[in-house]
DNA sequence: TAGATGACTTGATATATGTCAAAATGGTTG
DNA sequence: CAACCATTTTGACATATATCAAGTCATCTA
């Protein structure tokens, strides 16, 4: 399996315009009322800008409003890995929970908007609200699902079936999300995609190239149009 | 960073004679009774049974007692990637949440009890107990990290340094546990160990034999005694 | 205890991906 | 628009790990 749509929200984020897609539906009004006072700080972020850098002390969860983030672990001698892909009804920032810190940075890779989710403010209201609570532990629990996709990717795929599972987790994400699903532009560069995929920016390049060539898509530069699905399915699942 | 300590639990599990290294420490007396009522279902396992398996619907999260599992993800193609080794204090079952079907299965490697933890009844005690509530976050949270710990190494460590890290994570987690941290018997096969860490059985093999030709680690069959931790070390962190 | 079976080690060779280098392309800024 | 810089592509070559193949060693059962 490819790695998996990811935490894509349903909570909160009235005050951020995004009511229709971001709301679980069980809600009351006056429960969603008090949805809309936990999210109402919104912030924008240039693109290259930190949402928040490894070690920061953690006091909310994120909403991606609009735009984009690319998260990632940095080792002590300096290695990184890209660790997520982030877009818009994401959550960002799970993984600092778990010490009160974070554990990893994000980085805008476009212009971008989010609502700020005070975390105890959320704990408070999840006690409170049922449907809330298990909402938030599906998403916590999806990030874990998400993880063991790439874990299985990174553990297990050739580099051509790596780049073809992740063409079509963008695009059933980009479907998700009203967008096209065979026509998108990449927010990332050859380096950040091979450093998410384990592979070397030139290996990500030639696969590209090559898929090209197969007539499996068309691509130039990070403008990328997926011209045979079925066929990229069949890239990943056998081999 | 090597694979974090990964979810070891501090919930629960009284009537699995587990109190003293399970319960968080905020209860009070008539909190940690209901507690107790919650995880009152213990379990057998025998070598090779199965916890549950992949599409089994999910009920109930289970805090390993005794003995341990692997998890692994199967691809529609037969491959399997083996996701993670939980040994006696863990938790497991997070990834059920998400769906509420289990997208993993889960192995007794040896003779091994649980304790079942009713996923409803945990929630609605983390909606009146906060410091429970805070704790099965942490847990969640912390099952992330360690996820995004092992993404770091398949995707940019080599043979040697991913089998010296995750030697480096069974020696920190048994000493956590009060076991040994430089002499313990592995649990599972070199095929399993290479299945986790990305590689051929004959990778890890050799990887271990040259460990040993260094000085590094004695090891015969499954009985691993490590040598020179701070060498191992400096092994995963530069290169 | 012997025999059988599966696990592990080791060697020789193949191959996918990495590395190094250069050229082409695209986007950005004055 | 021109010049510049970063990104991407492509090629030639190097290398880490996989693959294939014996052979040895452990563990379990009879």
């Amino acid at each position: 399996m490819p790695p998996n749509t990811s935490t894509d929200l349903k909570i909160a984020c009235s005050n951020c315009n995004l009511r229709e897609i971001c709301l679980p539906v069980e809600l009351t009004e006056s429960e969603m009322h008090r949805l809309e006072d936990l999210s109402n700080n919104k912030r924008s972020y240039m693109s290259g800008g930190y949402l928040y850098r490894t070690g920061d002390r953690f006091r909310s969860l994120h909403a991606i409003r609009s735009g984009s983030f690319k998260t990632r672990v940095l080792h002590e001698d300096g290695r990184e890995q890209v660790t997520g892909f982030l877009m818009a009804g994401e959550i960002i920032g799970l993984d600092a929970i778990s010490t009160d810190f974070h554990t990893c940075e994000a980085v805008a890779m476009e212009d971008s908007e989010v609502c700020e989710l005070p975390f105890t403010k959320l704990e408070e209201l999840s006690r409170e609200i049922p449907s809330l609570q298990r909402h938030l532990h599906k998403i916590m629990s999806r990030e874990i699902v998400r993880d063991q996709g790439i874990m299985l990717l990174l553990g297990s795929m050739r580099a051509e079936e790596r780049l073809a599972a992740f063409l079509l987790n963008l695009s059933q994400r980009n479907a998700t999300h009203g967008m096209s699903a065979t026509q998108f532009k990449l927010r990332m560069s050859r380096l950040e995609i091979g450093s998410y995929l384990g592979l070397k920016l030139e290996t990500v390049s030639r696969a590209f190239s090559h898929f090209q060539d197969d007539g499996l898509i068309q691509v130039k530069a990070r403008a990328v149009e997926l011209l045979d699905l079925p066929r990229l399915r069949t890239l990943v699942g056998k081999s």
